[in-house]
DNA sequence: GTGAAAGTTGAACCATGTTTCAACTTGTAG
DNA sequence: CTACAAGTTGAAACATGGTTCAACTTTCAC
C-alpha cells in the first residue's frame, strides 16, 4: 500500500526538489506517510502533525518540500491518476483483441486497487480538495477509451456507433467494481468479475 | 436545489423534534440551508454560523435541533439516500418491459440529479463523514437492482444468470452518467443519454 | 579541514470554527 | 391573563491544527 516510486517522475512541482540524497529520503518518507495517513482518514482529519510523525521527521520539515497541506495533497492526487494509467494501459493494450484487453486490463485494474486502497479515498476527495485534477482524471480516462474505442472499431472488433456515453458508462462501471471487489471486500477474485463485467459490456443483458 | 419535503417522513432521529410550528420552521430552513451549504462547498468547508446565517437564525438555534455538525450532515445522507430510490423507482417499477423501465428510470435519475446537484457531493463526501451510511446507500441500491432482475428474468425478459457484480456493474454506470450529464455539464438531453446507456445495456458492444 | 548551502527541529503564533450557556422572547394551555 | 414550556440569541469558552521562524546539525565542494 505504499508508492514506491521514484521522486519526480509524473511528480510534477511538488514544491521544492531536494539537492541532497539526504533531502530525497525525507521527501520520499513524507510522500508515503501522505498516502497511508490521507488513505486512512481522508484529507481533513489527516494532520500535517500526523504526516510527520508517521514519516519519523520534525513538523517544520514538512514545509521545507511543501508550500501546505493542500499542495501536497494535489501533487499526491495527480500522482495516483498517473500510477493507474500507467499500470493498466500497457496491459489493455497489449491483447491484439479489444474485449480481452478489456478483461486483462479490468483485472489489473482490482488488482492495483487492491494493493492501493487508498487511492479511492485520495481520488474521491479531490472532488471536493481539488476539482480540476478530479475532473482531468476522469477525462483523461474516457479520452483513453475513446482512443482505444477507435482502434478497435476500425479493425472490425465491435460496433463503429460508440460515444462518449458509452465510454462514461464504461468508465463508471469499472469504477464501483473496483470500489465494491477491491475496496470494500475482496470475497470474488478479479478474474471472475473482470469476465462477467467482460461478458456484459460485450453481449449485453437481454436474453 | 432546494429538498422541499416535510420534516420527519424518512428523516429519521434528527436530533429533537419541534414542539411548535415555529419551531418546524426554524429547522425547515436549517435543512434547507445545510443543503445548499455542503452542496456549495463540501462538508468540511462548510460552516454552522455559515449555514445558520443562510437560514436566518442564530448560531446558537442550531443546537437546539442537531447534536453536532457531524449529525446534521449524517441526516441529510440518509434523506437525499432516500429521495433518490423514492423519485426514481416508481417510475421504472411502471413499465412493464424491464428495459424500457431502465431507460426512463435512469432518464428520471439524470432528471433529479440536475435538480439537486447538491447530491453527489453529499453523497460523495458520506465516504469520509458517515462511511456506514455511504456503503448503504449503494448497497441498498444493488439490491434493489437484484430484485428487479429477478422479476424480469422471472417474465423472461432477460438473461437469467446475473448476478451482483452485474447490479454493481450498472449502478457505477448510472452514478457516473449522473455525474457527467447532470452535474458536469447539461450538453446532452437525458433522453439521448439514457437511450444509449440503455441500448449498451441490453446489447452490449459487440458488432 | 573549512565554510556555505541544505536540511532539520519544535515551540510559538495564529486563524478558524465548533460548542456551551445564561439571559431573553415567543407561544400556548388552562 | 398567567405561568411554564419552547424557542432564540450571540458572546465567550474551547479545541484543533496549519504555518512560521530562528537556532541548530549535516552534507559536500573545494
Amino acid at each position: 500500500m505504499s508508492t514506491e516510486r521514484g521522486i519526480s517522475a509524473t511528480m510534477t512541482p511538488i514544491g521544492k526538489i531536494p539537492r541532497t540524497e539526504r533531502g530525497r529520503k525525507t521527501l520520499r518518507l513524507l510522500l508515503d506517510a501522505a498516502a497511508s495517513e490521507f488513505g486512512d482518514k481522508g484529507f481533513h482529519e489527516s494532520s500535517v502533525v500526523s504526516i510527520t510523525q508517521r514519516a519519523g521527521v520534525a513538523l517544520g520539515s514538512f514545509y521545507t518540500y511543501f508550500d501546505s497541506k493542500d499542495s501536497l495533497f494535489r501533487a499526491l492526487v495527480r500522482d495516483m491518476s498517473a500510477q493507474v494509467r500507467q499500470t493498466v494501459g500497457p496491459v489493455m493494450a497489449a491483447e491484439p483483441d479489444r474485449f480481452d484487453g478489456e478483461r486483462k486490463g479490468l483485472a489489473k485494474f482490482l488488482e492495483f486497487v487492491r494493493e492501493h486502497k487508498e487511492l479511492y479515498r485520495i481520488i474521491d476527495e479531490a472532488e471536493f480538495v481539488d476539482p480540476s485534477s478530479y475532473r482531468a482524471h476522469y477525462q483523461d480516462t474516457v479520452d483513453a477509451y475513446l482512443n482505444s474505442f477507435n482502434d478497435a472499431a476500425a479493425k472490425g472488433q465491435m460496433r463503429t456507433d460508440f460515444n462518449e456515453v458509452h465510454a462514461w458508462a464504461i468508465v463508471g462501471m469499472n469504477v464501483f467494481l473496483g470500489l465494491r471487489y477491491g475496496v470494500m471486500s475482496e470475497d470474488r477474485n478479479v478474474e471472475e468479475v473482470a469476465s462477467i463485467a467482460t461478458d456484459l459490456l460485450t453481449n449485453g443483458l437481454k436474453r
